[in-house]
DNA sequence: GCACCACTGGAATCACGTTCCAAGCGCGCG
DNA sequence: CGCGCGCTTGGAACGTGATTCCAGTGGTGC
């Protein structure tokens, strides 16, 4: 982007030196660590035992940063998609892998979510059409089929950040996700008789498995010539 | 929340009184016309003549105005639910429902991805749910299919916002879509089979056609036993 | 030894969200 | 009919964040 000589040489100086991937990785570290909101330039400056101003000499601005940040983790997760006999089974594991890397890192679902097709998306929607090509459905068909995956991943991963950013670090997820049963117990079974009657399915759900019923779902719905 | 007497009296001042709902409105409003980053208490004071102190006598905080500022679009949004012959048709128009609502709010797509089992996601899980019921699918099984079709629109409800908010307002939006086709048809063959592959199908695809493909997959896969 | 340039550190700027506080206003009581 | 009180208001003040600016610094090639 910026720096980044147009002269050719590339010598590093100080081993230590500040670069663009230390950045990435520091900027990984504090989000990791405490959160969306703890990753101030203030704070990555103070990490790096630098100033700020080093720091935008690499980095454009904070949402390129983010958008490096969460390129870097979705590639690490896609990385050495091993393959397995069932492409089916493969596009599962495939999408346990980046619900898992979101779990881990709740704060790249909330990037994923802001970003429109950035590297991240593409890496995810590639990873998940290579995958589909195997199932035999037309061409056009194949491409709203791996976009609806990648929405619905997409989308629990957004769901997941804004619940991890709720109870930063802990498990008062649990005490939360019960708060919302009793909540939904209490309304009028009139107004809302769905949520009434779901309402104790809430309070013991398993997050991961009800993430796979819903690819599992769409995978059925690939599946059917409809 | 904060205010609305202890005491029980709730004259009408001023017909031109500061309230909660008044300030929602004028919220939407700027929301609509400037993005979300136009939002800010010091623009909401001013169209509101009056200043940042007051807004915060009937408004807890920004987050807090979002959220009421969402709920209200998807409250509006799923009102009135005609109920037609076919139950799926019913969700399918549900879904485009809100579709629209968040292609003419785009704000809505970012709150909606941000905030968890917030009120307007309650109402969007209702609302599917109590379609599905009439599917005959099982209990535990309706609960994740009602939560994977609303994943599902709040995913694509967040790639939309994500989309508006570059080209605010306009239709650069067409350019970005081809500049990203060309970059995917650049992409290297190898490494990327798949997006190269349906780079053409990316410029001319249309959203709203594709969103409900989606869902369509997704209703396919409900009814499919499995 | 010198000039240059990639790179650095931190101070300065500007916009926000939020908090504080000194009024303003109408109501009900005396 | 005026007074006092508590709900409301307007706007100033505060703390913090992103971003910009700038005065260096030190290694490199001459």
């Amino acid at each position: 982007m910026v720096g980044m000589a147009t002269t050719t040489r590339r010598t590093e100086r100080r081993t230590d030196a500040l670069s663009r991937a230390r950045i990435v990785e520091a900027a990984i570290e504090i989000l990791d660590a405490d959160g969306e909101s703890a990753l101030t330039f203030r704070a990555l400056a103070a990490r790096l035992a630098t100033g700020s101003g080093a720091i935008y000499w690499h980095v454009a601005n904070k949402s390129e940063l983010l958008a490096a940040a969460t390129d870097d983790v979705v590639a690490r997760a896609l990385g050495g998609a091993a393959s397995e006999a069932d492409p089916e089974q493969e596009v599962r594991t495939l999408a346990l892998r980046i619900f898992d890397a979101i779990d881990a890192h709740p704060w790249v679902g909330s990037q994923l979510a802001r970003e429109p097709l950035q590297l991240a998306m593409q890496q995810i929607l590639e990873a998940i059409g290579q995958r589909l090509e195997s199932f035999g459905t037309p061409d056009r068909a194949l491409f709203d089929a791996a976009s609806a995956l990648t929405n619905y991943i997409v989308g629990v991963a957004g769901q997941n950040a804004a619940n991890a950013r709720l109870h930063v670090h802990d498990e008062g997820r649990t005490a939360f996700l019960e708060q919302v049963a009793t909540r939904w117990t209490d309304l009028d079974a009139e107004q809302h008789p769905f949520l009434s009657k779901v309402a104790p399915q809430l309070a013991d759900h398993d997050d991961r498995e009800q993430f796979l019923a819903g690819v599992d779902l769409i995978l059925a719905g690939i599946r059917t010539p409809h």
